[in-house]
DNA sequence: ACCCAACGTTGGCGCGACCAACAATACACA
DNA sequence: TGTGTATTGTTGGTCGCGCCAACGTTGGGT
């Protein structure tokens, strides 16, 4: 079977998993692909925050949107550039973060299930040189 | 990151640069998959070709009528089962999807290239136990 | 004769991933 | 100083994939 479908096959597997999990608690993978990175890397104007989760600009609008309407992030005009919003993640969304991280956690145990240990690291590994050194 | 997360990020690359090589070649996605199962295993049902794809009954009527259309498929219905259609690659397939493997191979090198040969083999058999073995 | 299962088909939905265009703002530099 | 260029947020739209529900037709079982 060809690497890419290979790939492409382990991506829906992991993806029905992930999705079933997030929506138990009312979220979208967008949802917490940014309130991730809120959290890991600071508050950050929207673009900033495009860039690094790979959304779309058009489509952050959007998530941020949905997010700030549940009180889980803020969103203030930044008063050193006027065309950027500065994105906050509240304490309320860094509670919710808690939450969905535990729910992935179990998610990403079934997703790899299939594999040991070993391989599993092995796996994450690679995976991570492939999308990581790429030009 | 999550592996789930490593996971999509790959299948987002490997798509992006499938999709590209399948539109050198006029297709998409779903057509390749159905022109490669059908040469590999011969003709099948659309119900069968479904089954073995992953590709959902409703979408598989169209993917059909859009390789019939050019004339690379043949759909005609079964004799012994008048529910079945019983879809057959016509030899214009069978060249076409030799060009389209031709591009693919190249599509696959890309994927894959931040990884040495050992590496290579080492993924796709993760991959393959990953989504092979599971309930 | 009856019921249930499978098939092809239609129509629809949601999400992720994109793109183009716009006004407002910041910035570089001639 | 002004003038062009780039960035930002936003709107509105497209496309493909992956699904699901419903329907009429047909087959197979009992």
């Amino acid at each position: 079977m060809l690497p890419s479908r290979l790939t492409n096959q382990a991506a829906l597997t992991a993806n029905r998993i992930v999705d079933q999990a997030l929506a138990k608690g009312g979220v979208r993978r967008y949802h917490y692909a940014l309130l991730a990175t809120l959290e890991e890397f600071g508050p950050a104007s929207q673009a900033g925050l495009g860039r690094r989760t790979g959304i779309d600009r058009s489509d952050m609008v959007a998530t941020v949107n949905e997010l700030a309407e549940k009180g889980l992030v803020n969103r203030e005009p930044d008063p050193e550039d006027r065309r950027r919003n500065i994105i906050t993640i509240t304490s309320g969304g860094r509670r919710h973060l808690t939450e969905l991280d535990r729910l992935l956690a179990d998610a990403q145990d079934e997703f790899l299930s299939p594999l040991p240990a070993a391989d599993r690291r092995h796996l994450i590994d690679l995976l991570t040189r492939l999308v990581g050194e790429r030009p």
